[in-house]
RNA sequence: CGCGGGGUGGAGCAGUGGCAGCUCGUUGGGCUCAUAACCCAAAGGUCGCAGGUUCGAGUCCUGCCCCCGCUACCA
């Protein structure tokens, strides 16, 4: 019986074009749904759009354009982005979607009645901003962002949620790893925020503030719910919570292995409020939340102020998809913030893509070519014996393939990546140690086979383990070596454990990543 | 005393008592299968500061300085 294994992004609000940082998580998700997919889990990878948020409404406003209109066009742009970054989301939810407004009304009604009540809300209304400003957020009296619009007192009913009745609850969940919080520092940092005491939330808003925008409160035409209690809600009616879907039964009921993926900014959603619900309404919790960090260009936050908005298409577009993809997964440490910049960039690219990866699958295939016509060469020896597999001494493909494993098991996916390149290091070195344009100049072809041998099987391998970070390039090298396990529809990586077959015939093919010549050369461009 | 994380060669990091390590960059050398790629070697650190414990501390204790996250309706 497989494993089953479910994983969402958080669905970003779509009042603007997507941002590098957001082009980070939806890769480190879909690494992480394409591990599991090779181990063989059926494997469900959920994504989307909040679409419901009062942000989008105001957005729209100012772009002069009707609210449904606008979120279409930016929901689009979400979508573009995971073809371009080659996201293979089983999934896309568009939160405007009736289907997910039938799942969150349900979920609102299905939740504990006595943990839903009408309460009066008071306080300092912002008419610029249309939003309820708090103390700490005024200087003299105003608003930042409008000064001199006086603010006013508004009072009007909400539902609230009641939060304070899961205290207890939650801190045992989260402190038993029920629901797993990675990294440590996070759960923590959870805990001592439930641990301080929770206070119920407003899950409403009135229809009228809301501009007639978002679902509505279900029995109740004037309040619509805030966008957080819908947006969260979309994990399951993505799967067809709404219409006990066949998918929310096999994915989310049946099955324990349910990971989120987030931005360490909406933590306490899910951390809390998510789980509140969820417990609130009967339904089971997920397994794990897996935090990320933020980005920042030039050790700088991103801000459109700054004007250091960088767009993840153009990153595409200058380095290729793998490219970006392994920057973001390899530079960025998993669970801290991490830096984006063009010279870094520059310098991973050559070092560890062009220098390492690409030009070892390139050595390796020109000698198989030149000494052996193409051919995976054939060899006397037990081929699990060779070096690059069992020797003791070496970082062997087996030791990366074990370190890469335990690095995903924690969501570490940078140190997955640096015991990939520690193996490609090996194998470099090998060649160098071994000599093979020796061994063929003094016609050793016994030895030279067998060492070719161990490399075409090391490259096989590769192929493998980049497969759910760089999946064109692992495609490439599979072709190059024809390599069937990976040119399946499903494949399984039991196969890669296979020996690459003797007399196989190779292909040549273009540069995996041709080095930089005109790198990044900063501002002195003048 | 609100809670927590962190300060290690130019950059990014590992290292919870035993001669201070890794990757990148820099410099020198080697090799020619390869994408001026690859391999080897070297330079470069008083491990935030000051005390203490110990035969011995980046690693433990005390005090201080600095940076960052969290401190509720904020995607």
């Amino acid at each position: 019986m497989k494993d089953k294994f479910y994983v969402t992004n958080a669905i970003p609000y779509v009042n603007a074009k997507p941002h590098i940082g957001f082009a980070l998580e939806i890769c480190q998700s879909d690494s992480i749904a394409r591990h599991h997919r090779l181990m063989g889990d059926d494997t469900f990878f959920m994504m989307g759009a909040d679409e419901n948020s009062l942000k989008n409404v105001q957005a729209a406003e100012k772009a002069g354009m009707k609210t449904a209109d606008f979120v279409a066009e930016n929901t689009k742009a979400f979508e573009e982005l995971n073809h371009l970054l080659n996201i293979s989301n089983d999934n896309f939810i568009k939160t405007a979607n009736p289907n997910h407004f039938k799942g969150a009304q349900k979920f609102w009604e299905s939740c504990c009645k006595e943990d839903v009540y009408k309460k009066s809300y008071k306080g300092l209304y912002c008419i610029g901003c249309e939003e309820f400003k708090k103390e700490e957020e005024l200087t003299q009296g105003f608003c930042i962002e409008h000064p001199g619009v006086e603010l006013e007192v508004i009072e009007e009913e909400n539902y609230f949620f009641k939060l304070s009745n899961y205290q207890g609850q939650l801190e045992e969940i989260i402190a038993t790893d029920k629901v797993k919080i990675i990294p440590e520092s996070r759960k923590n940092e959870v805990l001592s925020f439930v641990r301080m005491g929770l206070e119920d939330f407003s899950i409403s808003r009135t229809k009228e503030r809301a501009k007639g925008w978002g679902v509505p409160v279900p029995g109740d035409p004037d309040h619509v719910m805030y966008v957080w209690f819908d947006a969260l809600t979309n994990y399951i009616t993505g799967l067809g919570y709404g219409e006990d879907g066949e998918l929310f039964k096999k994915y989310w009921v049946e099955n324990d292995h349910k990971l989120h993926v987030i931005g360490k900014g909406i933590l306490r959603f899910h951390a809390v409020y998510w789980l509140a619900m969820l417990l609130s309404a009967k339904v089971s919790l997920p397994s794990e939340i897996f935090v990320h960090g933020y980005i920042t260009v030039d050790s700088q936050k991103i801000s459109k102020t700054l004007g250091n908005v960088i767009d993840p298409a153009d990153i595409v577009k200058k380095y290729g998809v793998d490219a970006t993809r392994y920057y973001l997964l390899r530079a960025i440490p998993s669970t801290a913030d991490g830096d984006f910049s063009y010279s870094r960039f520059d310098d991973i690219y050559n070092s560890e893509l062009a220098g390492g990866l690409g030009n070892l699958v390139s050595r390796v295939l020109t000698m198989a070519e030149k000494y052996f016509n193409s051919k995976v060469p054939e060899v006397s020896k037990d081929l699990d014996s060779h070096p690059l597999r069992a020797d003791e001494n070496l970082y062997t493909w087996k030791d990366a393939y074990k370190d890469r494993s335990n690095a995903f098991d924690d969501y570490k996916l940078n140190e997955a990546l640096n015991a990939v390149n520690h193996f490609i290091k090996t194998a470099n070195k090998y060649i160098d140690d071994t000599k093979p344009w020796v061994l063929a100049k003094e016609g050793k072809m016994d030895e030279l086979a067998w060492v070719l041998y161990g490399l075409l099987d090391s490259v096989h391998q590769l192929a493998w383990m980049i497969n759910p970070f760089m999946p064109e390039t692992s495609i490439k090298i599979a072709k190059s070596l024809k390599i069937e396990g990976l040119l399946r529809d499903r494949p399984d990586h039991k196969e890669s454990f296979t020996n690459i077959k003797p007399g196989i015939k190779i292909e040549k093919r273009e540069m995996l990543f041709p080095r930089l010549e005109n790198k990044w050369e900063g501002i002195h461009a003048s």
